[in-house]
DNA sequence: TTCGAATTTGAGTATGTGTTCATATGTACG
DNA sequence: CGTACATATGAACACATACTCAAATTCGAA
């Protein structure tokens, strides 16, 4: 009965195989809000539609209807985006009367597509 | 009757802006299944766990034990994960014996994460 | 071969996400 | 002012996703 107890609580202890790996992984660990920033970032890239607008944007500034003729969806759907967009400062705006024109908000953007697509290109 | 029905017509003929930004924007836009790869690639990178993990193989490798008790879950939920990696060739392993050894695939990943460090450090 | 350990897989589930519709804002212009 | 148009917002819904648990697989060694 003991000895059943004592392997259980063996067992369970640690399945880790590296503690030091796991030590010096946490050691390095990107600071949690930052990660957490990070991964909103790629994950506002990461979706086919906003995709399209970041690359349709690159080339140059557009408004709400032409984008969303462009990708063939309600305005109502790209204002919604371009919201995520605008808040995590990958897209900007201008007005002009009633009309917004979005454009990119720095180069990092396009520099991050155009090196994804290396990536992609090199494997099959 | 007449003069109210063209009205409707005309107004809803063509509801964007710059008819020739939309087509230079189709002219220009990235072929429909790369676009959707490069979607897939960037959500990938867009889930904090996922993007931990990233983060720790490119220090070293690790296997699926370690990366669980580094992000605290399940070692099943880091093996989902490690899939979709595997997958979209963001990550491979080696094996010995039991254990498999997980590491970054290329370069780019690390890339594309520095590049999008370098744009959070620049915004407030 | 049989056992134990590392990993994978599948089901189930709770939470997110992207869209549309309806409605509200805000701007120019009569 | 009030009308028209461009955009924004909120609710609702269908669908995806990330986790855990339980069970299957795979490998090395006794």
């Amino acid at each position: 009965m003991k000895g059943y107890l004592q392997n259980q609580v063996e067992r369970c202890e640690c399945r880790c195989i590296h503690q030091e790996r796991v030590d010096t992984a946490k050691d390095h660990a990107l600071p949690e809000k930052e990660n957490e920033r990070l991964a909103a970032l790629f994950k506002a890239m990461g979706d086919p539609n906003r995709l399209r607008i970041l690359w349709a944007l690159y080339r140059e500034e557009m408004c709400v209807c032409d984008l969303a003729q462009f990708i063939g969806v309600t305005e109502s759907a790209v204002s919604h985006q371009l919201r995520q967009l605008r808040q995590l400062f990958l897209v900007s705006n201008r007005r002009k009367g009633p009309i917004l024109y979005y454009r990119l908000n720095d180069n990092h953007v396009s520099a991050l597509i155009h090196l994804a697509l290396e990536h992609l290109r090199e494997d099959p």
